[in-house]
DNA sequence: GTAAATATTGCGACTAATTCCAACTGCAAC
DNA sequence: GTTGCAGTTGGAATTAGTCGCAATATTTAC
């Protein structure tokens, strides 16, 4: 018999190759979990929720537990591997930083995510480190807001009614 | 015998008198709860937590429920009269919005907060307008980041070890 | 006054996330 | 092999916050 774990499919393939490389290169052991866990972080298109990722990793093995996914991500945050944003009060997202850092724009009408280059933030830091000597850790942002598609309707409603 | 709200300490007092009233204009019943809350919101110097809250309403009336602080803040913030900000992730605080609503940069090493005026934001928010037709809602913003004095520190520290 | 309609509250169940601790794993030293 | 130990895990308990619903309070209509 084989453990789920010790199935073709997660095995670290080419993508996951950083993070594992990177998660035992300093040390770590790269358990059935964690292995499990990064290939769900690394096979997301975009970003994923702490719990998607453990709905994926229960699939294949039940007994495994969420304290564990909560400890894997923190472990990966800690270690640069991955950036954990805040989309809307309440609801953290979390993805892998091989991917480039970008920034979202929330619509808190349509809920629609919009991604936003880093440069966009550069010169509201360079602001902050002049006029308040502050280091703004602009890494993981989630701007709330109205996309134009929803503010035309929400005028259009306010000129009607 | 005097309920505790009966008592002279939380008669809606000069300052709460915008909330109270807005609350009343519009409607909404004044509770001994409300009252409570909208007193301690009000005679906090800067923002304060849900947590906070509910505490010092338990103090004088053992009996009211969290879900009642949560739901009057939701009441208060749909009103415009309070404003929920993020002040590190999974931290929420409340203020009054009548004390003017201004950004935060919060230290994540000593935990310092220093308050923004909102004017820095303003060339952020031009800019997404124009570049992405989004229009981002600012009012509640907690940057984290840095300090000055701990930056220092930090560096001083990777230097030496 | 009472009755009906509505607003608000308390309660208990639930969710997402964190924390603590005892048990387990892998590896190096003997 | 087995001992020791750091790293890791599962499970149970805890925390902040939300939700549905029945009970209560207030307002309005009579």
């Amino acid at each position: 018999m084989r453990f789920p774990w010790q199935q073709k499919q997660i095995v670290p393939t080419e993508t996951s190759h950083n993070l594992t490389e990177e998660l035992t290169r300093q040390g770590y052991r790269m358990t059935p979990q964690r292995m499990m866990i990064v290939d769900a972080i690394e096979h997301t298109e975009n970003h994923i929720s702490a719990e998607d990722i453990f709905r994926q990793v229960v699939a294949k093995y039940p007994n495994v537990n969420v304290s564990t996914v909560y400890r894997t991500l923190e472990l990966l945050e800690k270690l640069g591997l991955v950036t954990k944003t805040e989309m809307g009060v309440g609801h953290i997202v979390y993805h892998p930083l091989e991917k480039g850092h970008h920034h979202h724009l929330i619509c808190r009408e349509c809920g629609n995510v919009v991604d936003l280059d880093e440069s966009v933030l550069a010169p509201l830091k360079e602001s902050l480190q002049q006029n308040y000597q502050f280091t703004a850790d602009l890494r993981h942002l989630g701007i709330m807001g109205l996309c134009a598609e929803c503010k035309q309707k929400s005028q259009n409603k306010t000129a009607n009614g």
